[in-house]
DNA sequence: GAATTATATATGGAAAAGCGTATATTCGTT
DNA sequence: AACGAATATACGCTTTTCCATATATAATTC
């Protein structure tokens, strides 16, 4: 990955968002991006094939969910470069879009 | 600045070697980027309008020449995306043919 | 002050990106 | 097997971005 490639993918506010949410959140579906960032399914699912097809995220079919996630072997600089927008993105919003949404996917507990 | 802004800014190759290049040289003028990017004298100078739009880049102009340099009211996020960009970046074939450009514009001793 | 150098901007067209809608696919449920 | 939910992709269109060329402006030199 190269930085003009990075600085491509990440410069859409559909993409911006949707990746830096999950990057929050460890992994979200289709589903609850479309709730949280209130767009249509088939706009969230084409600007996670763009962010998948760069190798910034990686999918696992779980039923009949779709997770995306932050791939596992992003260079350190790319989650450098991630961090810092992160700390620089309001994403309370679509937080809080997210956590008032009923019927979200079951996880399977990832930690402790 | 917001993150969105400053990926945009930095989405296009030319933009993206200019500020990086201008970083590294602490301030270039636009026929400098010219010999060192190989572009056209229109091609740069609308990028770098973009860059200073942006507020990436300041300039001074001395003489018949315009200096273009980072601006010195950044962000240190924006900063540290610069950083980041940079450690991955190849500068080396620009630089060189900017080392081997005759006739570069004089300047102003900066320092000691 | 005419010519030259350096830079900026305008203009029209080409290429790319993004969007809404429709459709396909896959999985789960009945 | 039929249906519904979740997701992916295809298609046509609009918008944006980028470019090459031409022109404008400003400083310098002769």
């Amino acid at each position: 990955m190269s930085p003009l490639e990075l600085f491509k993918a990440l410069s859409d506010l559909t993409r911006l968002q949707s990746l830096l949410l999950i990057q929050q959140e460890q992994e979200l579906c289709v589903c609850e991006l479309m709730v949280a960032l209130e767009l249509s399914q088939p706009k969230i699912s084409r600007h996670l094939a763009l962010l998948r097809e760069a190798e910034l995220l990686e999918t696992e079919k779980r039923g009949q969910w779709v997770f995306y996630r932050l791939s596992a072997q992003l260079d350190d600089w790319v989650l450098a470069v991630i961090a810092q927008a992160c700390s620089q993105q309001d994403l309370s919003a679509l937080e809080q879009r997210l956590q008032a949404m009923g019927d979200r996917p079951e996880r399977i507990q990832q930690c402790c």
